[in-house]
Parts: C-alpha cells; sequence; structure tokens
RNA sequence: GGAGAGAUGGCCGAGCGGUUUAAGGCGGCGGUCUUGAAAACCGUUGAGCGAAAGCUCCGGGGGUUCGAAUCCCUCUCUCUCCGCCA
C-alpha cells in the first residue's frame, strides 16, 4: 500500500510510476474523497474537543451538587452531531483504503520499462563450465518421461488420489524431494545466517492482506470451507506476518528467516499451460527466505538474498541465468524483483526457480510492521523482501534434466549425497536400467 | 465438545463511570558517583493523525451515558479444569 499522505501530496508522480508499469489511475475522486473526508474530520475533532471540556465541567458541577441540566442537554445534542459526522466519515475512509489497497507498488528507479516478460532483462549466467550450459551429446527427455521410466513420479495416481496438477513421489523421488529440502534449509541457516521457522500453513485474510494477496487476487488462493482461512500461496505470507503489528528494535536488523512450506495456488487463468510434469502444480514446496531490513539496507539486501539463492543452483551444478523483471512483468507488491531461472535442456530453455523481490516499505504498511532507530524518537516502516532459496519441485525438475544420462539413470549431484543415504545415481528400483 | 477465568504501553501489573492528562515495577536512554563497571541515587521513556491547537488508541466490533479502560452485547484469542483425540 502506497502511503496515503504522499498519495496525496505527489498524485502526478503515482501516476507516472504506475503508468511505467503500464497500469493508468484516476485520482480525481480519490482526491475529492480525501479532501472532503479531512475537512469533516476536522469538524468532528472540534466537536470531541468541545464535548471533552464541558463534559469534565459537568463532573465538576455535579460534584458540588450545582445543577447541569442545560450543559447536559446541550452535549447530547453535540454527542448526535459527532455521531452523524462519524458515520459519513467512516464510509469515505473505507472507500479510500479499498482504493489504496488495489494500487500496485511503484517500481525502482533501477527497474528496465517494459510490457512483459519479453522486455526482461538478461543480467548474468552461471554454468559449471562457466557461461553456457553444456551440450548434450544425446536427446535429453523431459522430466516426465524420466520420472516415469524411474518409476520416482506417478502423475496418473495423483489425479486418481486429488486431480490434476498434483504429483505422487515415490521411492529415490520422494527421496529426493526430502534431500533438497534439508539441504537448502542447512546451506541458508548455517551458512547464510538465516533462522529456520515453520510457520502455519493455513492464514487469515488479515495476514494475506497485509502481504498482497488480498483484496485483489483471492481468485489464485484455495479458500478453506469451513472457516475464514486460506492456504499459504507461498510461506512469504505466514513468514512475513510473523512480525505484523510490531515495532522492532533497529539492532535486530535485519531479521532473516528461512522456511519450508507447501504452496498452494489455484493456476486459475493458466489452463494449457505445462500441463504435463512438475513445473506448475496446485501444490508445490518451496524454501523461502524472507528479510525484514532497515530502508536504506534494502537493495544491498536484495543482492544478498538473490546471491543466497543462486548459491543453492551452483552447489547443485546447475546452470542458470539472473534477470531483472521490467516494470511491465513485475509482481503487484514489489518495487524490484530478479527472477532466477534454471537451464532445462529438454525444453531447451531457461525456467524460473526463484523470484527475488525487494517489496520497500509496501508490505510493511499494509502490516504495520516498524522499527525504531536506539535512542530515536520516530518508528520508521521496515522494508520487506524475499525469495525462493528455491522452488523444490522445480529443482528436481532440473536435477533429471540436467543430470540424466543416455540409459535414461540420472547422477546424483554430489552435494546432496550426504543427504541420499549416499547414493550417487537414481536407478530404476527393479535394478533395470 | 462442556465449565470457568482473563486480554491494559517493549515486558510485568494497578485501575472497575468524572484530578487516568493510564499508578507502580522491570527493561531502555541520559546523568551523579566511580580508574572503569556494578550497585545506589536523580531525570527521562507508548503509538497514530495534525502546521499547531488538539483529537484518537486500554484485544476487535457494536451499544448505554453529558462523560467509558471501567457498565452491556458480540466476536477473536489466551489460560485452568473435564471429556475426546494424533
Amino acid at each position: 500500500m502506497l502511503d496515503l499522505r504522499f498519495v496525496r501530496e505527489n498524485a502526478e508522480a503515482v501516476k507516472a510510476g504506475l503508468s511505467r508499469r503500464g497500469v493508468s489511475l484516476d485520482l480525481t475522486e480519490f482526491l475529492a474523497l480525501d479532501a472532503k473526508r479531512r475537512a469533516v474530520q476536522q469538524e468532528i475533532e472540534t466537536l470531541r474537543r468541545k464535548r471533552n471540556e464541558v463534559s469534565e465541567e459537568i463532573g465538576r458541577l455535579k460534584k458540588s451538587g450545582q445543577p447541569a441540566e442545560d450543559k447536559v442537554a446541550e452535549m447530547r445534542a453535540v454527542g448526535d452531531t459527532i455521531t452523524a459526522l462519524e458515520n459519513s466519515t467512516r464510509e469515505a475512509e473505507e472507500a479510500q483504503r479499498n482504493i489504496l489497497l488495489t494500487i500496485p507498488n511503484l517500481p525502482h528507479v533501477s527497474v528496465p520499462d517494459g510490457k512483459d516478460e519479453n522486455d526482461n532483462v538478461e543480467i548474468r549466467r552461471w554454468s559449471p563450465q562457466g557461461e553456457e550450459p553444456p551440450k548434450f551429446a544425446f536427446e535429453p527427455k523431459p522430466h516426465w518421461d524420466l520420472a516415469e521410466y524411474l518409476d520416482i513420479i506417478d502423475f496418473d495416481r495423483a489425479a486418481k488420489i486429488t486431480g490434476a496438477r498434483f504429483a505422487l513421489y515415490k521411492g529415490m523421488g520422494a527421496r529426493l524431494e526430502r534431500a533438497l529440502i534439508s539441504f537448502m534449509l542447512d546451506l541458508h541457516t548455517m551458512e547464510h545466517g538465516y533462522l529456520e521457522v515453520l510457520p502455519p500453513f493455513m492464514v487469515n485474510k488479515t495476514s494475506m492482506t497485509a502481504t498482497g494477496q488480498l483484496p485483489k487476487f483471492e481468485e489464485e488462493l484455495f479458500k478453506v470451507e469451513n472457516g475464514t482461512y486460506f492456504l499459504i500461496p507461498t510461506a512469504e505470507v505466514p513468514v512475513t506476518n510473523i512480525h505484523r503489528d510490531e515495532i522492532l528494535a533497529e539492532e535486530s536488523l535485519p531479521v532473516l528467516y528461512a522456511a519450508y512450506t507447501p504452496c498452494f495456488r489455484r493456476e486459475a487463468g493458466s489452463y494449457g499451460k505445462d500441463t504435463r510434469g512438475l513445473i506448475r502444480q496446485h501444490q508445490f514446496n518451496k524454501v523461502e527466505l524472507v528479510k525484514f531490513s532497515k530502508p536504506e539496507d534494502s537493495y544491498d539486501e536484495l543482492e544478498k538474498l538473490t546471491a543466497n539463492a543462486e548459491e543453492v543452483l551452483k552447489r547443485l551444478g546447475l546452470p542458470y541465468r539472473v534477470i531483472v523483471l521490467c516494470t511491465g512483468d513485475m509482481g503487484f507488491s514489489s518495487a524490484k524483483t530478479y527472477d532466477i531461472e534454471v537451464w532445462l535442456p529438454a525444453q531447451n530453455k531457461y525456467r524460473e526457480i526463484s523470484s527475488c523481490s525487494n517489496f520497500e516499505d509496501f508490505q510493511a504498511r499494509r502490516g504495520n510492521i516498524r522499527y525504531k532507530a536506539k535512542g530515536g524518537k520516530k518508528t520508521e516502516l521496515v522494508h520487506t523482501l524475499n525469495g525462493s532459496g528455491l522452488a523444490v519441485g522445480r529443482t528436481v525438475v532440473a536435477i533429471l534434466e540436467n543430470y540424466q544420462q543416455s540409459d535414461g539413470t540420472v547422477i546424483i549431484p554430489e552435494a546432496l549425497r550426504p543427504y541420499m543415504g549416499g547414493a550417487d545415481r537414481i536407478v530404476r528400483r527393479d535394478g533395470k536400467s
């Protein structure tokens, strides 16, 4: 959410910033509403002041046994006026907040202008051999064929159990998923300084609103039927909300959390996209990194966060590139986003495996997350950041495709072997390969 | 699921219709003392809006009243006991 006062005083700058995103916003009604609301607020406060003073006087009169009937009657009328004005202003307040909640964040100056994903800008590439991904001596198979041959993921039975876009992991497949979660969490907690948390997988409406999923994107969420909770679409939601309505001490910043959670997404509007395989699922696992930082440090923290996520791919020896999303492709709450894309040889392209964003104070304002400088007088909003470190299912995809052998078996990256009971290769359970 | 008790500033905790403009303690900050620290003592210290005057905030929402932290209704959460349960 943008600052109400900032919008009022910088309406043109706000419109200009949003137009970079391809969003055109008419603020005339909003500003008129705001002016009227503030005028009424002034009136209410003047009346309240009068009521406070006279009520105090009534108290004194009654105590000393003097009559106060006329003043009581007068204040009864004032009270009625206040109630009427409050009712009219409440509506205006709500209308204003509802508008503010649907305005996306302003892009940072360093974000390139652009319309859609075609205008994103590549920043760097990495591969075990330098920059370019290695060439295969044979035609690399898609991960779903490999998974079926190795009998480690069963999409048909998952469809029977639940429906489309779900997966049943088996044997070394299930173990690989679990190994990756442990590997990622160990790296981030033991080497990158994050604190591991395991949050609830369902959250309330207030939490969803603070991080920006609500009120605008409810159609992306699963809502539980017997209550008011939503399944989390990312750990960003529960973890960022850890400090909702709190004032953090300056010396505790930055606060760094790493969390494994499953994520649940409706994927409305993506019919026909990535229908085969693990790429786009209604339920997937993710290790998420979340930071709370001082405003002046947040862009340095974004670079570090992105590097922390990249380190997972480096340790696993998976080729990737980093791109910066253009203004038109960024998420609603973000001021700047880097996507990390991993190389998938069977698709012959890079696919998103992590998204690292600085939200500046956009989420902090919605969630009222502040900090106070040591000895300082004012509280200030923190900046929030997060990034995948990494999406686990897509990491499985990348390992299967990049480490596949011509016989259909898959080499296990060395860094992962301690988590796989020492195994160095995924083979069929019947021994055939 | 049943019965009861609660929710007050960073934390603990008093207040239960009108000097609460929220006591007191802890913690924080500043100072005196000290070679330094501790202890002791003194001072200071909640949040939001507003240019200011001032207004608002005692879990959320609603009500009673001239006036609500205080009374009523309702919701949420916490705790204790009982029952059930992985």
